[in-house]
DNA sequence: TGTTATATATAAGTAACTTTAATATACTAT
DNA sequence: ATAGTATATTAAAGTTACTTATATATAACA
């Protein structure tokens, strides 16, 4: 199982997380590190390290509420986008997107219309 | 003209500079911040001071080697890839569209087989 | 009893970048 | 003449989002 390095995938964490959280609705950190190994098969990792620092941000920027809940007999956290946030998210993607388009152009030259 | 935030493509400029040294033989710095741009529509942006330190990693690892040329009066420094950097090239552009595959996953999770 | 999975969070350290500045020639426009 | 833009290379201070390491705690499994 190849692992994509860091560095390549780190600026994009951000977008994958406010992504997540619009698609899975109110979401635990946990279940967020969790849900990106399953879904790149363990190539992008989202540590603890990096999701807390970025939840508590997208949180003072109003983009993410928390709510709390009980499982297990402990406290839970649950993260949910705001009108805000959804916004901001929809925007994150338009702008992910258009990196991709732009990295492929780079790496692959031969697809699309060669007039030029 | 939209421009992609710096923080999303940072880590992916090493492996663009690799990209167009094999493909742009040897270039000068210069170019390569001008190739970028015009491949891009100007939305990557490499700035000499993110490209002159790539370039000079590039060359402590023997993976790039430069000659020097007269320009109108003055010296241009011409980069190019040794046989070693053209095997990291090959191993970073797999990584890349490996990147890229995983970034799709997240984003459009409708595109690919659905069976589970 | 030890390990793995679940669950959250902080903090020191890093490294690749951004920003700024310095230097210099050639060409174009006013 | 002089200012601005394009060409061309380089260094260095500063930023910041991350990585890595650590702490804490319950539940399930072997």
């Amino acid at each position: 199982m190849k692992v994509i390095s860091n560095q390549l995938y780190s600026g994009s964490l951000k977008t994958i997380v406010l992504k997540l959280l619009k698609e899975e609705g109110p979401v635990h950190g946990y279940a967020l590190t969790r849900r990106v190994e399953e879904i790149t098969d363990g190539k992008i990792k989202l540590t603890y390290g990096a999701l807390y620092p970025i939840l508590h941000k997208l949180e003072q920027e109003k983009a993410v509420v928390t709510t709390t809940g009980i499982h297990n007999n402990r406290t839970r956290v649950y993260y949910s986008l705001t009108p805000k946030g959804e916004t901001v998210t929809v925007s994150k993607i338009n702008e992910l997107r258009e990196f991709i388009e732009s990295l492929q152009k780079i790496i692959e030259p031969q697809t699309g219309l060669n007039y030029a």
